[in-house]
DNA sequence: ATAATCACCTGCTCGC
DNA sequence: TGCGAGCAGGTGATTA
């Protein structure tokens, strides 16, 4: 379910939770998710004291002096603080219980999501080693996107997609970026003028830090931390609205598929 | 190196 | 009401 919003609306939800709070314990119910949970997680855990929640991408990072714990909510994937008592649901796959009584709950049908556990010693974890930059920030901008994009034949939406470029613009945020910036996702990224990748660059900008602000986009059943729903959902303009009026012309939206993704535009106002 | 496809897994919606 | 097909917020691995 998750992009970058959502997940950053995951980290500010359950980090309050979580902050000063020493793990009592560690229950794995499903270890299989996209790679095996380690079977040392509670080992390396228990009794130990969380100071903070980061988050690179779309991944949350529980950093610890002897190692840190990686998190990711794939496509289903959410964490929850609840009373450690709380009876669990089916797709309920790990518990991480708290000091405080409570406890984070991953919970992820379809398991795509995963919780890996890293040691200090090493550098870099290869899933974090090659990623692009944060898309807030200055590193991020036309001129970035306008040079990495030299040469290159894909399409710009699945260009920008791609998290060696930047990372947390997934299929959503995508599908709206380029709407804004009026350009055509089908177009070729090494076609695009400097000028368009600095209008793209900061509609992407716009489109997640209004996203963040809202709580993110809950399609089905994303919550927060807190358990609250997003409320951008009601601000998507293209994603998932092909057949519909564009909000601009009200030309019909077209829907094709790009990469295996669901891509919605509108002909008139993207080009 | 880049591009396209596959794979992982469950649940839901749609059409018959 | 039941059933198969297709699709869903991600992304590493594999293949040309």
């Amino acid at each position: 379910m998750p992009e970058l919003p959502e997940v950053e609306t995951t980290r500010r939800g359950i980090e309050p939770h979580l902050r000063g709070q020493r793990v009592a314990r560690v229950i794995v119910r499903h270890p299989q998710l996209r790679w095996p949970i380690p079977t040392d997680l509670a080992a390396q855990l228990t009794g130990h004291v969380i100071s903070e929640v980061q988050r690179r991408a779309k991944y949350l990072l529980l950093p610890f002096a002897h190692g840190q714990l990686i998190m990711h909510l794939g496509m289903s994937g959410s964490l929850r603080i609840v009373p450690a008592a709380q009876p669990v649901k089916k797709h309920d796959h790990v518990d991480i219980e708290l000091s405080s009584g409570q406890a984070l709950r991953f919970t992820d049908p379809r398991r795509f999501g995963a919780v890996l556990w890293q040691p200090t010693d090493t550098e870099l974890h290869p899933l974090l080693a090659d990623l692009g930059p944060e898309p807030l920030t200055d590193e991020f901008n036309g001129a970035y996107l306008f040079e990495r994009s030299r040469g290159r034949s894909a399409a710009v939406k699945t260009f920008l997609m791609d998290g060696h470029i930047v990372v947390g613009v997934g299929n959503i945020y995508a599908n709206e970026a380029l709407f804004s910036a009026g350009i055509r996702p089908d177009r070729a990224a090494g076609k695009i003028s400097l000028a368009r990748y600095e209008a793209l660059a900061q509609e992407v900008k716009v489109v997640l830090a209004r996203s963040i602000k809202q709580g993110g986009t809950t399609l089905r059943d994303f919550v927060g931390g807190d358990g609250n729903p997003g409320y951008f959902r009601q601000q998507l303009q293209v994603y998932g609205r092909g057949g519909e009026a564009c909000v601009i012309c009200a030309t019909v939206l077209d829907e094709v598929r790009l990469g295996q993704r669901s891509t919605v535009y509108c002909r008139r106002c993207q080009r």
